[in-house]
RNA sequence: GGCGCCGUAGCCAAGUGGUAAGGCAGAGGUCUGCAAAACCUCCAUUCGGCGGUUCGAAUCCGCCCGGCGCCUCCA
């Protein structure tokens, strides 16, 4: 058994931890279910309860997954600094066809097989600075919780046990099916064949719900019991009874990728609310798959990345996150290399802001109306992402924020007021406490103890060859630090060194 | 075939009825030994095309062109 983070953070001086803020109205988002963008406020006032669909653990998940699970971290920070207390609940999906394939295909156990790429999950994902999620249940260890969702569901007659050992929801007992995803209706059923292994559905939309063990399922150990025979629980199955089990029968917001509409969350839907005979989610919200090179992602073209890929290649974490987040969560994101050097940029520029609000001289007086600007600025930030998470549109107001410091600062001999720079380094924190960027920038850019007195040698030796005039001497100490991302500055009090590209 | 989405400057990307946010890249300038960083200025009379509705449309409607997704287990 590997440790999951199985605990709300803790409060603390997390930055993420909710503000009194008056500029507070409301927050909207779009619901699938229903098409329609309106007013979100949790079934019990400040408290949310999200549940997302997490990923298959089969495989080291790739940068279209985390296009996901970034989105997931960007609704969280965001709740939770608007002040709600949130209940984050993701799931790892380790028992299904293809980590059992897996494992077969290994020769290892299921439970050794997953356990390395949930490890693998949870080390990407705070790369990337998500923070934990409230809970991380994986589906085998609700197995007995699902047998008994199955036997609610063949008592109230949307399951029946078919001779082969298999259970199977019965769609047409369901009046609702396929108002989330428009697809699945009689239509469908009526141009759907049976498969060979399928002769016992009564309806060809029926799916699995419970299926009986195969020689693989053996072999890797992925297999329970039940009142229908040993055997394993269908995938759809598994969300539903994490949800319900850890949330409870209704849950606020349900989160998942695009893909995930149909036929999963239409069967999610289908088999909690016939069992609880409640509604399920409140709010449907689906990321839009992110593609690579203008194409979808395979490992055919090539274009597919995982995020340890892209960190053997030197890009920086941060500039992975800033990526992931820089488009709509509900708009197609084309991602590149080119893009991700970008991103590498606005990130440094974001990094030198802060640093240079940090330094800045402290001015005599009081504020001027740099601090009003900083708290409207922020304000814009916040609307933005209470709009249905409008990144973008936050992201505008932070680099307005930055225009108008840096011009003032450039005003003012690089001083500011006391009071200006705590207003205007409170307001950066806010934001970096939703976008998770520049601390995770910053964090990356560390410098070994033994690096930093060699760069300090190095700096000092260029200082000597710039008095004596050796200018050719001193460019080349620059040209070679350059090299290896550490970036020098002139400066009327003495030169500074800043390493500029992180690493993970 | 069915359902749905998208097409905004060199690139990325907001804006969904009131006259084009923001970033990156680029050009010129200030500063500098030269740079870097920062700042200033410039950079879409126009939003795939054609019609229509409207006082007014990137935003609504129709048609066309181009791209994409889902349709039983891919985030």
């Amino acid at each position: 058994m590997i440790p999951v983070p199985n605990s709300t953070l803790p409060p603390g001086r997390d930055a993420a931890q909710a503000r009194p803020d008056s500029s507070h109205r409301h927050m909207i988002l779009h619901d699938s279910l229903t098409r329609e963008t309106r007013r979100f406020e949790p079934l019990r006032p400040g408290r949310v309860s999200v549940y997302g669909c997490g990923p298959t653990v089969y495989d080291f998940a790739h940068i279209g997954n985390f296009r996901t699970f970034a989105v997931y971290d960007l609704l969280h920070r965001h709740l939770r600094w608007r002040g709600h207390e949130v209940r984050f609940v993701v799931n790892f999906t380790d028992v299904d066809d293809k980590t059992i394939r897996g494992a077969a295909n290994a020769g290892r156990l299921l439970d050794a097989h997953t356990r390395v790429f949930v490890r693998a999950f949870l080390d990407d994902a705070a790369t990337l600075g998500l923070l934990p999620f409230s809970d991380h249940p994986r589906a085998t260890a609700y197995v007995p919780a699902m047998v008994a969702f199955i036997e609610r569901l063949v008592e109230r007659g949307s399951a029946y046990p078919a001779s082969d050992g298999s259970v199977y929801y019965a769609v047409p007992s369901f009046d609702d099916y396929g108002r989330l995803s428009g697809k699945g209706g009689e239509d469908d059923a009526a141009r759907a064949r049976i498969d060979a292994g399928d002769f016992d559905k009564r309806d060809p939309r029926d799916f699995a719900l419970w299926k009986p063990a195969q020689p693989d399922d053996w072999e890797v150990g992925a297999v329970w019991d039940s009142p229908w025979g040993r055997g394993r629980p269908g995938w759809h199955l598994e969300c539903s009874v994490m949800a319900t089990s850890l949330l409870g029968d209704t849950i606020d917001v349900h989160l998942g990728g695009e893909d995930l509409l149909f036929p999963h969350h239409e069967n999610e839907i289908a088999q909690s609310e016939a069992a609880t005979g409640r509604p399920f989610a409140r709010f449907w919200m689906h990321v839009k798959h992110l593609k690579v090179d203008a194409r979808k992602m395979s490992k055919s073209l090539g274009n597919f990345h995982t995020v340890r890929e892209l960190l053997d290649d030197g890009h920086d974490p941060a500039a992975i996150r800033w990526t992931l987040l820089s488009a709509h969560y509900r708009s197609e994101l084309n991602f590149t290399r080119d893009g991700l050097d970008d991103a590498a940029a606005s990130v440094q520029r974001l990094l030198d802001f802060r640093r240079r609000v940090r330094d800045s001289a402290e001015a005599p007086g009081h504020a001027t109306d740099l601090a009003a600007r900083a708290g409207e600025h922020l304000a814009a930030f916040g609307r933005a992402l209470d709009h249905d998470l409008n990144a973008p549109r936050a992201l505008a107001a932070l680099w307005t924020l930055l225009k108008e410091v840096n011009t003032a600062l450039d005003g003012a001999a690089g001083r500011m007021a006391r009071a200006d720079r705590e207003a205007v380094l409170d307001a950066l924190a806010q934001m970096d406490a939703v976008l998770g960027v520049l601390d995770l920038a910053e964090s990356s850019r560390r410098v070994a103890e033994a690096d930093e007195e060699r760069v300090r040698d190095l700096v000092e030796a260029r200082r000597r060859a710039r008095a004596s005039r050796d200018f050719a001497a001193a460019d080349r100490i620059r040209e070679e630090l350059a090299a290896e991302g550490i970036r020098l500055e002139d400066t009327p009090e003495g030169t500074r060194w800043t390493r500029v590209r992180g690493g993970a």
